[in-house]
DNA sequence: TAGTTTGTACGGTTTTTACTGTACAAACTA
DNA sequence: TAGTTTGTACAGTAAAAACCGTACAAACTA
């Protein structure tokens, strides 16, 4: 096999994992095959360089690249004298982890707490209604208190996710770079 | 409203937010759905009772279930007298998070890592082929401190994911409850 | 043993999602 | 200003996934 073809394979397995893997960013394996190629380039694309290598419309590398966008794993670059729009991956994957939980994991949260104390207070109203029977004053206060343990749970998440947000991660999971041992 | 509509609605918007919550554990909405109806159930619950509970058929129930149980978010569970198989929610959600990494994460690393690996000695290995072009050379020298670099970020994952699996992530994060003042 | 019950494999259908091509608006160029 | 270039909205199509009903194997019952 010629060098060049052994690279590409190198290349081509490393891309094909991130494919396979993307779904846990919520993303589907084209867009983790166009994440992978633009990783393996040099320099920022434009959509139509997209279009080319993987050989896809240019609206999908539009569409895609825009998810690709919104979760922060590529963004845009500059280049003199190009007019078109350039992209390029993040360089920071460890950011690009505590993005992904600051965007989806952060929703997920405030949805979830706006729901759970809109319902916990509806319950807790319904709680002291005289009008209420005994047997349903009995099944409302078993959802309060499970309705508390994820408020609870939540909330717990929430710090988690700031916890992630300001690095602090970083202290109880440090980076650890190989050493270097180059001749 | 009557009093037991009350409580169904107050219910109903809980399941619905897990619903549009879920695919961040990689399931769809009738998963979640499922899920959350299962979370306000007292009783372990059949497929059977799944079916009538949520309209779908029984054939959708026993996979839902199962792609539940896969992450463990919900356990089989046992009840004198009952034959049917029986499943309730796993009731400690900070476990069930905590599994979705051991799960889910967990394995993509493993696999980011076994092609890292694989691919970082086939760089090297080009790297020192004397029959390589200068210009080939630099690329598989730009590619391995590439593959360097995300051979370490997977590896500080993989560290993450221990940290959640042993619980130090507690240590960082506590888990506080609501001081409950009741009477 | 024969007769039930229960869960799931499998094939087919419906629904959803990914992807494409066209058409056009916005931003550049001359 | 008119003429390009570039990105994306939108509608239609192709591909994939969710879901269902049937059929059957395994486990239980009598």
């Amino acid at each position: 096999m010629e060098g060049h073809e052994k690279l590409e394979k190198a290349r081509e397995r490393i891309i094909e994992t991130i494919a396979q893997n993307i779904h846990l960013y919520g993303l589907v394996p084209s867009a983790g095959r166009q994440y992978g190629m633009m990783f393996f380039q040099n320099e920022p694309l434009t959509l139509d360089d997209m279009t080319e290598k993987l050989g896809m419309s240019k609206t999908s590398m539009s569409t895609s690249v825009r998810a690709l966008s919104d979760l922060k794993l590529v963004e845009r670059a500059w280049k003199k004298g190009v007019r078109k729009d350039l992209y390029k991956v993040t360089d920071d994957w460890y950011q690009s982890f505590i993005d992904l939980f600051s965007i989806k994991w952060r929703r997920s949260v405030t949805l979830h707490l706006v729901a759970i104390k809109k319902s916990l207070a509806e319950l807790e109203q319904l709680s002291i209604d005289p009008t209420a029977s005994e047997e349903l004053q009995k099944e409302v206060q078993i959802d309060i208190e499970k309705l508390k343990y994820i408020k609870n749970y939540y909330e717990w998440l929430e710090r988690l996710v700031d916890v992630f947000e300001d690095q602090k991660i970083f202290d109880l999971v440090p980076i650890m770079n190989d050493s270097e041992s180059d001749s």
